[in-house]
RNA sequence: GGCCUCGUAGCUCAACUGAAUAGAGCAUCUGACUACGGAUCAGAAGGUUACAGGUUUGAAUCCUGUCGAGGUCACCA
C-alpha cells in the first residue's frame, strides 16, 4: 500500500512550482505527520520554501494551501499555523484507505525482495546456563529476524556455539574431581545448570588453592598461574586439541547435557535457528586467510613468528592474529567464519547480535577484511546492544547477582498466575488452557519489557516493574487484543459480520485508521533501524488508542447497523495489526483472558 | 591515558531526516464501576533535555570544550 506521504509529495511539489513559477529541489519539500494537537493529517514545513516565495511563512502556507484545496479533491481543508501548513484529507479518502487495508491479507508484510540476510545471535558458551543478558540477545536476534522477514527479506538465523576452550575444561575437571558420576538423570538437575554447578565448583577449588599457596609464601600472581586445578584444566585443553579419546568423550557427554538444557530454554523462550555452528569445528578457520594477508602484505610477522595487523594508521592498535606457536585467536576464527558464511549464504547483510563490549572487536574485524580487499566487509553489521543492569547495579557472578534465564521465565509465569487468579476472571477456563495463558502472559511481559527499549541502550531490569501488567507492558496489549476479540465474538453471535458500509466516520475512528494506515511505514522504519522497540512502541500507541475509543463508543449498542458493521471492520483491522506486530516481538496474543 | 557509547520528569523509557507548547508509562493526587471485559478511562501535578559556548529561520538532535557514567585498548572468547 502506497504511503500517504508519497501520494501527496508530488502534488505539493507541483503546487509550489506552479505558485512560484520555478523548479523545486525535492529536499525542500518537507512533510511530516501532523501533531495530535493540531487539526490536520499531514504537514508541510514552509521554512525551506521562503527563499523562493520571498514572503512570510504564513503567507506562503496560505498560497500553497489555497492552491492545493482547489486542485485536489482529497484535501478537505487546510490551516496555517506559524510556518506549518496542515492539510486535512476528506473522510472519503480515509474510508478508501480502510477498505484497502482490509483487503490486504497480510497488512504490514512487505513483498518478497529476493534478498537474504544472515542473523547470528545467541552464541552461548557451554559451561554455564543462560542468564538475563542472553535473554536480551536471544529476544533481539529472534525479533530482528522476524522484523526483516516482515520487510521482505529471507532470513537465515544462525547460532555459533562456543563449545570449546579452557572454560569448558574447567567444568570437566571439577566434575572429574568431585562429580562422582553425577548426571542430569541421576540428580534431576537440568543439564546446563549441572555443568554450571561444576564450573562454580572449579572456581571455588581454584580460589582455595590460591589461598593455600599464599600460606606457603607464594606470591599472589604466581599462585594464580600455578594453582594445580588450573594447570589440570590447561592440560585437559591440550589433550582435547590432540584428540585424546577419553577427554573427547567426557567433553561430548557434558556438552550434550548442556545442549539438552539450552534446547529447553530456547523452546520456552520461543527462539530457534536455521543452522547451528560449533566452534570446535570452526576454530581452525581463518589461518589460510592470515596467510593470504601476509602474501598481500596487509599483515606482518614478528621475529617470534606471531602475525599481526597494523591498524595504527586507522587510529587503532596492532592486532594479533596468530600466536607465535601458530595457534589462532578469537579474531582469526571470526575472520574465517565470516568468509565461510559469506560463501555459504551470500547475503545482503550479515548481522551479528553481540553485546556492545565487543564494539572494538567488530570495528577491527571489518577493517581487516576491508584491508584484505573483501567488498562484502561492508555487509557486516554489528547489532550492538547495551547491557542489562539490575537495580543494584551490574550482574556479577561473584556476588551471586546473576539472574538465571530459566528462573526468570518461571518467575514471570508464576506472577502472571498469581495476578490472574487474584483478579478472579478465569474460573470457567479449563486448567490446561489457563496454564497456556499464564505462559503467554508471563513471557509476553518479559519479552515486551526487554524489547521495548532501544537495543543500543543500556537498560535497567527491575523485576518489580517488569511484572507490572499495567501501562506500557506486554499484558496490556494482550488484554486489549482479548477485548477486541471478545467484541467481535459477541457481534458474530448476534449475526453481524465486519464490512465497509460507507457509513460516516467519527474523528476518533479517522484517527484510528490513520494510526493503522501508518503501520507498514513503521515496520520499514524499524527494519532499517534494526529496532523491534519501534514496533513495540507502535503497538502500545495503537492499544492505547483503542482503549480510549472503546471507552467512548458502545460498538454493540450502536443503533445504526451500518455504523456498527463498519466499526467491527475497524476492530478487526486492529486485531490483525496487533497480532502481526506482536508476532514480530515473539509475543502471543490470547483471544480471551 | 587513547578510542567508542551514553547523560531527557522522582523512576523506567519515547521523540522518524534538525521543526510547532520535548511525549508516554510507573509512582503521587482527584474523578468515573446501572461493566459490549475496570488488567480500563478522564484529569492534576511533575522539565533550564548534565553544564558552557557555537552553527541555523529553527537544536534533546549537528560542532567544540567541561563535568559525570559505562565499555574497550589480552598471545580470553
Amino acid at each position: 500500500m502506497q504511503p500517504i506521504e508519497s501520494i501527496i509529495f508530488d502534488e505539493i511539489k507541483k503546487a509550489v512550482e506552479t505558485v512560484y513559477n520555478q523548479p523545486v529541489v525535492p529536499a525542500l519539500i518537507q512533510l511530516q505527520a501532523t501533531r495530535k494537537e493540531f487539526d490536520g493529517d499531514i504537514t508541510a514545513v514552509m521554512f525551506p520554501l521562503l527563499k523562493m516565495s520571498r514572503k512570510s511563512p504564513e503567507q506562503t502556507g496560505e498560497e500553497i494551501g489555497a492552491y492545493l484545496k482547489e486542485k485536489l479533491p482529497l484535501i478537505d481543508s487546510y490551516q496555517v499555523i506559524k510556518g506549518f501548513l496542515n492539510l486535512k484529507f476528506s473522510p472519503a479518502f480515509w474510508l478508501e484507505r480502510m477498505k484497502t487495508m482490509a483487503a490486504t491479507p497480510q497488512f504490514g508484510q512487505h513483498p518478497d525482495n529476493g534478498k537474504t540476510i544472515m542473523v547470528e545471535y545467541s552464541s552461548p558458551n557451554t559451561n554455564k546456563p543462560l542468564h538475563l543478558g542472553h535473554i536480551r540477545n536471544n529476544l533481539l536476534g529472534w525479533s530482528v529476524s522476524k522484523l526483516l522477514e516482515a520487510n521482505g527479506y529471507k532470513v537465515m538465523k544462525v547460532n555459533l556455539v562456543n563449545d570449546r576452550g579452557v572454560h569448558i575444561c574447567k567444568s570437566m575437571i571439577a566434575w572429574q574431581r568431585s562429580g562422582h558420576g553425577e548426571t542430569p538423570l541421576s540428580s534431576g538437575i537440568k543439564g546446563d545448570h549441572l555443568v554450571g554447578k561444576y564450573y562454580v565448583l572449579f572456581d571455588q577449588a581454584y580460589k582455595s588453592e590460591i589461598e593455600a599457596l599464599k600460606l606457603q609464601n607464594v606470591p599472589q600472581e604466581v599462585a594464580e598461574k600455578e594453582a594445580p586445578v588450573l594447570s589440570e584444566a590447561h592440560e585437559m585443553l591440550r589433550k582435547w586439541e590432540q584428540g585424546d579419546p577419553a577427554t573427547i568423550q567426557l567433553w561430548e557427554t557434558m556438552n550434550s547435557w548442556v545442549y539438552e538444557g539450552f534446547d529447553a530454554t530456547y523452546k520456552r523462550l520461543g527462539v530457534s535457528f536455521d543452522k547451528i555452528y560449533y566452534e570446535s569445528q570452526t576454530y581452525l578457520l581463518g589461518k589460510s586467510l592470515v596467510q593470504e594477508g601476509l602474501d598481500k602484505g596487509v599483515l606482518y610477522q614478528k621475529e617470534d613468528g606471531s602475525v599481526w595487523c597494523d591498524l595504527t594508521g586507522d587510529g587503532l592498535d596492532h592486532k594479533l592474529l596468530l600466536r607465535a606457536d601458530g595457534t589462532s585467536v578469537y579474531m582469526t576464527q571470526d575472520l574465517g567464519t565470516a568468509q565461510q558464511r559469506y560463501q555459504e549464504f551470500p547475503s545482503e547483510e550479515m548481522i551479528y547480535v553481540v553485546g556492545n563490549e565487543q564494539n572494538y572487536h567488530f570495528q577491527v574485524l571489518r577493517l581487516i577484511l576491508k584491508k584484505m580487499g573483501f567488498a562484502w566487509a561492508d555487509s557486516i553489521y554489528h547489532l550492538s546492544y547495551g547491557m542489562v543492569e539490575l537495580p543494584q547495579g551490574k550482574m556479577k557472578s561473584r556476588e551471586g547477582t546473576v539472574v538465571d534465564a530459566d528462573d526468570l521465565m518461571e518467575g514471570m509465569v508464576q506472577t502472571a498466575r498469581e495476578t490472574s487468579i487474584e483478579l478472579g476472571k478465569l474460573e470457567e477456563m479449563p486448567a490446561t488452557e489457563r496454564e497456556e495463558l499464564f505462559e503467554m502472559l508471563g513471557l509476553g511481559a518479559l519479552k515486551y519489557f526487554i524489547l521495548k527499549v532501544d537495543p543500543k541502550k543500556t537498560m535497567l531490569f527491575d523485576p518489580k516493574e517488569s511484572i507490572d501488567f499495567n501501562g506500557n507492558t506486554g499484558p496490556f496489549i494482550q488484554y486489549t487484543h482479548a477485548r477486541i476479540k471478545s467484541v467481535l465474538r459477541k457481534a458474530g453471535e448476534q449475526g453481524y459480520a465486519p464490512a465497509c458500509t460507507e457509513a460516516p466516520l467519527l474523528d476518533r475512528e479517522v484517527s484510528l485508521i490513520k494510526t493503522l494506515n501508518d503501520y507498514p511505514e513503521r515496520i520499514k522504519e524499524a527494519g532499517m533501524a534494526h529496532s523491534p522497540a519501534i514496533v513495540a512502541n507502535y503497538a502500545f500507541e495503537l492499544a492505547k488508542e483503542f482503549n480510549q475509543f472503546y471507552h467512548e463508543v458502545s460498538v454493540l449498542k450502536e443503533p445504526n447497523q451500518k455504523v456498527l458493521i463498519q466499526r467491527l471492520l475497524l476492530l478487526e483491522q486492529m486485531a490483525k495489526v496487533l497480532t502481526h506486530a506482536m508476532d514480530i516481538l515473539g509475543i502471543k496474543l490470547p483471544d480471551r483472558m
